[in-house]
DNA sequence: ACATTACTTTCCAAAGC
DNA sequence: GCTTTAAAAAGTAATGT
């Protein structure tokens, strides 16, 4: 049987940052090209990057978040693009700002069907929300790593909120061994 | 010190109102509903319980007492759809969702996931079948669960597909709006689950 | 009856209401 | 709390042919 942890896939990473310098959204607004920033509906100007391909959100305090790159690298090197518009708007941007990575979302396959109602009680309902008429996915809390992964009936899951790729990796080791040990896989 | 104590009244019987309001909007919402008494004494319960432990702020008195009697009609096995528990009351849906789940993992309510088998008595009923259809249904029910189809189904669509097959299994048809009006469902939703759980019985 | 689009859930940061 | 951005999972729903 594949190893489960094979089949893990970064699907989405956030990262924050900032150039450590105020800006004037209004005027990047109208010298960047693609830019959409609409301060009465959000006050984040929104900034697409085509390849690597990923959403940047710029702030007036000069702090930015990206989201969508497929990868810690791509979020790198998503934000050097961004970093770089801005300097060819004669905007100053400082040497290389520190990017921290908030949150990647993976994705998995247990290689199995998953009877969630079985799990769902198996587990002790501690953890874990499964309302199927809402969802279909079943909602597991972890403490260590501090994530929550969300499985579904096909033995897909969806692992989010860590911050290390190395996170996704725990998780699945250890939602394989639980439910392993109350003989809920198979 | 007197301003204080008059607060204190003020406060204790704006409580109290609010109490008072909760707990008559569960009795309208269930009678709306057509649920026991006793349905409305366990929200009512759950309620207060909410109340004690500080899980009304920041939320609506409507909504919690919504949510309070969907857990109650659960726990006491007569379950009621999100959908229909909206009906009656004017906060929507996704919120008295939302409100449900919040307050079932904060009072550590033991929430089992909705047996569809449940829906299928007032179903059946409410269509007019007959009681072998309802076993039938049951019986649908419990063996394509036991193959594993249910995991993400939703219980209503579920029981709505099963009466379905069920009742032309039984010669007592009824069309697929039919079925799903009473189940509020789409009748695209009752073509997949049927169509699974008719291949899962080996009918075809 | 079928397809397409869109919404449900989870996570996270940002600034402001 | 909300607003926006991104992404996956699978079910359900609305709309279109």
């Amino acid at each position: 049987m594949v190893d489960p942890k094979e089949t893990i896939n970064i699907e989405n990473v956030v990262a924050s940052t900032g150039i450590g310098q105020e800006l004037d959204l209004q005027s990047v607004a109208m010298d960047l090209e693609g830019a959409d920033y609409d301060p009465e509906q959000f006050p984040g100007l929104v900034y697409r990057t085509q390849e690597p391909k990923s959403a940047a959100l710029i702030f007036r305090s000069g702090k930015i978040v990206c989201t969508g790159a497929k990868s810690t690298d791509d979020v790198h090197e998503s934000l050097r693009i961004v970093f770089d518009k801005l300097r060819d708007l004669n905007i100053q941007v400082d040497d290389d700002p520190e990017i921290v990575v908030q949150n990647i979302v993976t994705s998995a396959d247990l290689g199995r069907n998953l009877n969630l109602n079985a799990i769902a009680i198996g587990l002790g309902l501690e953890n874990i929300e499964y309302e199927p008429e809402q969802f279909p996915g079943l909602v597991y809390r972890l403490d260590d790593p501090d994530v929550v992964a969300l499985l579904f009936g096909s033995g897909k899951l969806v692992i989010t909120g860590g911050k290390q790729p190395e996170d996704a990796e725990e998780a699945v080791d250890k939602i394989v061994s639980r439910l392993e040990d109350l003989g809920l896989l198979e | 010190r007197l301003r204080k104590w008059q607060e204190r009244i003020r406060t204790k019987d704006a409580g109290e109102r609010n109490l008072q309001f909760a707990l008559s909007e569960i009795d309208r919402m269930a009678s709306a509903l057509g649920v026991p008494r006793s349905v409305r004494e366990v929200a009512s319960v759950i309620y207060r319980r909410a109340l004690d432990e500080d899980l009304i702020r920041g939320r609506s008195i409507e909504g919690v007492a919504t949510a309070c009697l969907y857990a109650a009609c659960r726990q006491e096995d007569i379950p009621r759809s999100l959908e229909e528990v909206s009906e009656v009351s004017r906060v929507e849906q996704k919120e008295i969702g939302r409100t449900y789940r919040y307050v079932a993992q904060e009072l550590s309510l033991k929430m089992e996931p909705v047996d569809p088998k449940q829906y299928v008595p007032r179903f059946v009923s409410e269509l007019e079948l007959s009681e072998e259809v309802q076993a039938k249904a049951n019986e649908i029910i419990d063996v394509t669960a036991e193959k594993g189809l249910l995991s993400g189904k939703s219980p209503t669509g579920y029981a709505a597909a099963a009466i379905y097959a069920a009742s032309l299994l039984c010669n007592e048809k009824k069309t697929q709006r039919e079925v799903a009006d009473v189940a509020q469902v789409t009748e695209v939703t009752i073509r997949n689950r049927y169509q699974e759980q008719i291949e899962a019985m080996g009918i075809h």
